[in-house]
DNA sequence: CGATTCCATGGAAACGATTCCATCGAAGAT
DNA sequence: ATCTTCGATGGAATCGTTTCCATGGAATCG
């Protein structure tokens, strides 16, 4: 295992190691006549700076950290794409960390971060502020992504969790269900909270059942849709639309109704959050509750550099929408639960 | 921003900078009088190591490079959660990186992950030797995964792309399929040679009709699925089953079968590849080439920390096999293409 | 008693890149 | 001619942790 330091360039292109530096870090300082020897040294040489030793000196190391509750979730393997890929434009790699959906685990991922001394943070928190105190507390720019942690200043990109919940709500009565399921995600999480809260409100503003046996309680994983799908088509007077609070949970549910031998927009109407690619596979189309996952991803790291700038910039928070299409028609259409 | 090091714990501690450090390193030569007065400084100091300035003394970072063609494909996102799961029970922080199917943005990861002086990299590659030569120049310990490079010793974990492919073959001919349509990945990954190869190994055992017409050239995205489809379904004597050589491709490819009005299992056979969560949104259930996407990714690891550790592992192949489920009834049981 | 071994400690060097600051030579202004 | 400014350079210090190696004290052995 060579290595090649720049001393080894400063020596060939006969220059001394801080014009050697110079050169390759393109300071203005150097003439033509070393930007010459110093460039054709360390190409020939094969030369890569070591950037433990510049992120030593310089006190950053071009390094962003991504906690994401899972990245096997749709919604939040697309966002990590789009967070690594706009990081990548400012010249940061991206350290990756899945939480599980667990505090602990998060709480783990944030300190061997804070060691790796990453410039800055971007996480879908799970928790309460104790949860987050050491990442707080370490003053390391730090953005939140589609979820919060109340009581900080932490700023964020969030979906609109309201808008596209009381839309699906007006939409499902509208064609005519009277009883409606809720999936709901993880009370200790901020969508989870909010998505719950907006499907409460908006079915008091309707005549639709208000009926707690009508809400399950899910973990954001497929298997809680699953579970939640199989409780609520069980109940004594079960519902004719499901609504799932994310995309997992959302696959898990109707693998549930395909096993039961309903069929979506027929037997039961369903609305799904999230407009992942692998809603393409259904047929009739599923009407979701969507918003640009990608412009969240390229939001978050534009708040990020603000905040590693010394900026403190505005939380955005993105709308979101329903798309209705087929698996949600009129109940006077078709539906025989 | 207050800055804690180690010359603070050890001055609080009434002890020398390498006392302090044995002591937080774990190193046996130290009294308990020692341990326990550093340990309480840095408690209260609330020390946090920096990892950049271990790394440079010590020559190791507790990085591993990951580089992955793109991680919204559902399988790739299942691959990279099972290799940073992995890495983490060898302490190990992955450092990610998505080529986009894209061999001069995979380079640009190299490169950027080599300065980082990650441990190792484990990549599912694209392009051929000389795409790599950075990489393998540099003697970092390397492990493929899922694709490999020919011409290189680099140790891999790769999915058997015969057994399937031909356990495929061979059910829909027995099905009574004549015309199988296949949508082929890119020919410049290994995946997509040697599915493509086992396909057409498969069907010269067969009576079925060998047309180069039959066969779409895709690029592993969900894009080029949804044409391969397109365009197989509009030959002048189409296909009456399809079988697509990834799962973002088997998504697109479902998507315009559903547009088409066409119904899966009824109207067309279908055979997808990969066992991914999402294709339980389809009724009937879908017929997969299935390989242990978990078990590739932990492997991946275990043969990386090898590499590592200075020995030379073998590498594995991994099993696939059809699960033959219901988009693929005996043709005489109702297609109508 | 002297020599050897073991345990624990501390000061200094090492790791590799960046940057501070002193210095020099050349050019321009007075 | 002298002073000032600018561009370029180089040696040394810096960054924070680990580890080398010398040292001292205590215990053990011959």
């Amino acid at each position: 295992m060579r290595s090649v330091t720049i001393r080894n360039v400063a020596d060939m292109a006969g220059v001394s190691v801080a014009t050697a530096s110079r050169v390759l870090s393109g300071h203005p300082s150097t003439s033509e006549v070393a930007r010459d020897a110093v460039s054709k040294a360390a190409t020939k040489l094969g030369f890569r700076p070591n950037a433990q030793a510049r992120s030593l000196r310089k006190t950053s190391t071009q390094t962003i950290g991504l906690v994401l509750p899972d990245v096997r979730n749709p919604f939040f393997a697309d966002l990590a794409h789009a967070v690594e890929q706009r990081a990548r434009d400012f010249k940061y790699l991206t350290l990756f960390g899945n939480a599980n959906e667990d505090a602990d685990q998060q709480d783990r991922y944030f300190d061997i971060m804070l060691t790796q001394r990453v410039d800055g943070l971007i996480a879908a928190p799970q928790g309460n502020v104790t949860d987050l105190q050491s990442v707080l507390d370490s003053g390391v720019p730090t953005v939140f992504v589609d979820r919060v942690i109340p009581d900080t200043t932490v700023p964020s990109v969030t979906p609109d969790n309201v808008t596209g919940v009381r839309e699906a709500v007006r939409h499902l009565t509208n064609s005519g269900h009277r009883r409606i399921g809720y999936i709901a995600g993880p009370q200790s999480t901020s969508t989870g909270r909010e998505r719950l809260a907006a499907f409460q409100s908006a079915l008091a503003d309707t005549h639709a059942d208000d009926d707690a046996d009508l809400i399950f309680f899910g973990d954001f994983q497929s298997a809680s849709g699953a579970a939640g799908a199989h409780h609520l088509l069980e109940l004594p007077h079960p519902p004719t639309a499901l609504l799932a609070a994310d995309s997992l949970m959302s696959i898990g549910a109707v693998g549930v109704c395909n096993e039961r031998g309903l069929t979506i927009g027929t037997d039961l109407a369903f609305v799904a959050y999230d407009d992942i690619e692998a809603f393409s596979l259904i047929n009739p189309a599923l009407t979701v509750i969507a918003h640009d996952v990608n412009a969240m991803g390229r939001l978050a790291v534009d708040l990020l550099t603000q905040v590693i700038a010394g900026e403190s910039p505005e939380s955005v928070i993105l709308p979101s929408r329903l798309i209705v299409r087929g698996s949600t028609p009129s109940l006077s259409g078709g539906l025989t639960s």
